[in-house]
DNA sequence: TAGATTGTTAATCGATTAACAATC
DNA sequence: TAGATTGTTAATCGATTAACAATC
């Protein structure tokens, strides 16, 4: 009955972090050892209660009236609680145009990511390398995950096999996937999937511009 | 005073529709000429009355009970909303290793969204091409987009670039803004920004993680 | 017909925001 | 001190879900 964790965070709150831990670094490396809610809130355009209980949620060491927080503070507790210290090791399946981009891109390791392999189905690639990073075939993806003790998968294979692949990465021991097929996975209980759908946002723009177009070019 | 968007639709529903068109594409395409909103529902992993609401929300053939929708109906509905018919140029801004991945990237089209050039300060990459797009500098952004009418800007800069990005786009006339750099960006009425935020994806995944593993190491 | 499914109204739930006393 | 900022309790808001009558 230990409960070490006092508030839950909620997911909606855990997204912002990234942006209040942007915010705060901007701020602590122009000099600024104390920062206050209202300064935050104004800044990343979002009411100045919620960053307030944002921070609460995270860090353990209140804020002083008159003056506010202490920026290093609060930059420890966010990395802390997004645990960009400790690094995860993660692996890809489907090396195709997203897939390279992503084992290509070197932005993750800022928080805490690592892609060690990718698998692919494809023989042509199977063998080869992607940016330094080997490419194997998927009969491997078990044995790997197991041995390197990996618990993240990227999917990055088309629609029609993204479900197959997600069993595979369940059954090899994989806790967390990222999934950037644009397909609702299935998965057990206790397996996190972020859904990284460009198409969702594409949504969104689209539907946005033609709300801003759409009216004029039918006048 | 004319209305002719009877429902407007939340953003939420709006993110769930690619995911209902992949669905009932995927149940056509296996000879289902009709649907029912509890099979979606069960498939997505949704409340049934959700699924009801949201195709209620863009068709306006109703469905009949006992038998469910028209699957072709709906799928011409959800792809009106979406825009997807209607082609929408972008421009790309920062030409690093995101914005090459993207550039690269040949899911887009799908969806209506295509790229037309791309934009760095670099005067290495200026001149050149990446995927068969040219890359232009900076001083050129303004005139390619209000020669090309372009309303849709994608920032992949640094982050510390991002906002003054934003902002020459939002002077060259762009209306909305994919922006994939970890960072808010400021902008006046009437822009739509759309973060993909693949920090603020981590920080989930990671969050997740700690949760399921954390407690077995701290014991 | 019987029963599955529809559309809609009302209840629930969770997150955001407003109000306000406490404090440095 | 005066006033900006904090933390917290209560009100609001919006989305999701439950309940149910209508219908093919």
């Amino acid at each position: 009955m230990e409960k070490h964790i006092p508030v839950s965070i909620s997911k909606q709150a855990l997204q912002r972090m990234p942006y209040y831990l942007q915010a705060l670094r901007a701020a602590r490396d122009s000099g600024a050892e104390i920062i206050s809610a209202p300064t935050v809130a104004a800044q990343l355009g979002l009411n100045e209660v919620q960053v307030r209980k944002d921070f609460a949620s995270v860090s353990d060491t209140a804020g002083k009236p008159k003056t506010g927080f202490q920026t290093s503070e609060l930059i420890s507790a966010i990395e802390r609680t997004l645990g960009y210290d400790n690094s995860n090791d993660a692996v890809l399946v489907g090396a195709g145009s997203l897939g390279r981009a992503l084992l290509s891109y070197r932005g993750f390791e800022a928080y805490g990511l690592s892609i060690v392999t990718a698998f692919d189905v494809d023989p042509n690639l199977t063998g080869g390398e992607i940016s330094g990073k080997q490419v194997l075939p998927m009969n491997k993806l078990e044995s790997i995950c197991r041995n390197m003790n990996i618990h993240i998968g990227i999917i990055t294979v088309p629609a029609s096999q993204a479900q197959s692949v997600c069993d595979a990465l369940v059954g090899s021991g994989v806790l967390a996937i990222w999934n950037f097929a644009p397909v609702h996975l299935n998965t057990p209980d206790g397996i996190l999937v972020q859904n990284e759908n460009m198409a969702a946002s594409l949504a969104l723009l689209s539907k946005h511009l033609s709300e801003r177009l759409g009216s004029k070019l039918n006048d």
